[in-house]
DNA sequence: GAACAGTCAGACAAGTTTGTCCGCATTGTT
DNA sequence: AACAATGCGGACAAACTTGTCTGACTGTTC
């Protein structure tokens, strides 16, 4: 029965996904994440050989939910500026919808230091995808800074992390809000 | 026996300090601590009542190392705009003798979405401080970017924990670098 | 000389952690 | 009808967690 399997696995990983982002990952247990998401402890390790591999799960999820939204925010959209600075307002709601927990890579770089090599490699890959977004973005602007274009959207993606980590210590949107205000200079 | 009384406390600090910042606060166990610091489970808790408040000691103990670092590295510098620059620079070096292990304070809140308030509190108290430097040197510029004082204060302290973090998840000082590069635009 | 602060080693409590395993039920496929 | 896949509940293991407590030993201070 395929509805099943998935609906499972799938309940398992959105548990998962609100606990550990919600909590942090240290501080949330397999039996929580078991009992809330209404699964025998069984069938999580049936699906996942270790909390480390939920956790890959989790942070896969995260980019997917963070990307469809993105996307979504840019429809119509085709001014690269716009987009740049569409981004952060999308960022914005996405703190606010998630009441500023930050960023799920960021915190678990934070909370695993140099523990799990697959969680580590995972968040760098996704950190990278929103690096690459910023300089194509970049490319398609007509760049009268005076800085190249891979040095400005390396500014622009240190904005981008710094505002959504200030928003989680501040529990506030203020810091993206200075964000745009700095990329209205730049760009 | 002051002597004794002052290292011992400083010992444990000393030690929380050492693994709290490279392993993170949550994956370090205070049986971890005492061994370590080679003193016993009841002086630790003789002279701090929880984990939580080595936890503050910790933080505070951070907090005075970087900034007695930053003191020695502006030594003779007065021009506010160098100033600026200079804390980057010293941020870089901090960084690389620490390993790459990021903010603090940062960390703490990554790792303890609302637990303690006594540490979240801290930490904000700390974040705020190097808000202020930035802010005080601002002041002192002549402002030429069209953006407000505290706006560009605001925005030269987002660069500076921005590029703090990413030199973490990268464990290299080229977000530091980039973020100089936008300061000679800003300012 | 008595009281006291500080330190030690380590046992102990009570709870949590991740992960394994067992027996049994349900399901779709062969 | 047999079988593999998937699910359930829950006991269990082994280790670890924070924190408490006991009893003994220092050196200082009144």
């Amino acid at each position: 029965m395929i509805i099943t399997e998935t609906t499972v696995r799938e309940q398992i990983v959105a548990t998962a996904d609100r606990l550990f982002y919600a909590q942090g990952y240290n501080l949330t247990g397999i039996n929580q994440i078991v009992e809330e998401a209404g699964v025998a402890k069984a069938s999580l390790y049936y699906h996942f050989p270790s909390k480390e591999d939920l956790c890959v799960a989790y942070l896969q999820r995260r980019a997917e939910k963070w990307s469809a939204k993105l996307q979504k925010f840019l429809t119509g959209t085709n001014d690269p500026r716009e987009c740049i600075i569409k981004c952060f307002e999308c960022r914005s709601e996405y703190l606010i919808e998630n009441n500023y927990s930050g960023c799920s890579y960021i915190r678990i770089i934070a909370e695993m230091p140099q523990r799990s090599k697959k969680i580590n490699q995972r968040a760098i890959l996704n950190k990278e995808g929103q690096r690459r977004f910023f300089i194509e973005k970049v490319k398609e602007l007509k760049n009268t800074s005076g800085i190249s274009t891979v040095d400005l959207a390396n500014i622009i993606f240190l904005l981008f992390d710094g505002s959504t980590m200030q928003s989680q210590v501040y529990r506030d949107i203020a810091p993206v809000k200075n964000a745009i205000k700095a990329l209205k200079v730049l760009i």
